[in-house]
DNA sequence: GATAGGATTCACT
DNA sequence: GTGAATCCTATCA
């Protein structure tokens, strides 16, 4: 499953001039027609549409109308299969990160141990909405450490009210990630 | 054309 | 722990 490998792979971002990365610690899954927690499940739409690509693009919504969320899709063209990325763990241009999340923030962990919080720390926006992972100069994805299934959790995805019977996401076992 | 609700976060009690 | 903020999309009349 995508979302398992997404685990320990660095989300990398560049924006004015500043890099930002952040090493994947929480995913949860989203399949096409058959789950009913996703947004691709009645077919394509007009917000959906990018999860229809092929995998390695990424699909960025508005959600209660004030954070966006980050997904990679992860399933061929015509698919809809895709994983929310929850939550990253800062590496590199902490400072730039900050700078965009506020004074309130303050262990390094909060910057982005949550979906909305990741999009503002990593200064991705709906500008990123169909961008292409593997050729978009501004976000793309690099290998990182991978986490060992000793140090895998996996449970019900959060904040949804359908599909809440599959353990889809994923949380790599880092005290700080929630 | 109108309305209900959401893959969240933060301030406040 | 509880509730408000805020707006786009899908769904229904």
């Amino acid at each position: 499953m995508v979302a398992r490998e997404l685990l320990g792979c660095v989300l990398v971002t560049v924006r004015d001039g500043a890099r930002t990365s952040g090493r994947i610690v929480e995913t949860e899954a989203y399949l096409g027609v058959g789950d009913p927690a996703s947004h691709s499940h009645r077919g394509p739409s007009m917000r959906n549409a990018p999860m229809f690509l092929h995998g390695g693009h990424a699909y960025v919504y508005l959600i209660y109308g004030m954070y966006w969320c980050f997904n990679v899709v992860s399933g061929d063209e015509g698919e809809g299969e895709a994983v929310l990325i929850r939550a990253v763990e800062p590496l590199d241009g902490i400072e730039a990160m900050r700078a965009r999340r506020g004074d309130r923030v303050r262990r390094d962990r909060d910057l982005a141990n949550g979906p909305g919080k990741l999009v503002i720390a990593l200064g991705i926006g709906p500008e990123h909405n169909n961008a292409d992972l593997f050729s978009d100069p501004r976000v793309w994805l690099e290998a990182g450490e991978t986490v060992p299934d000793a140090l895998v959790r996996r449970t019900p995805r959060i904040g949804i009210s359908r599909g809440v019977e599959h353990e889809w996401r994923y949380v790599a076992g880092d005290p700080g990630a929630r």
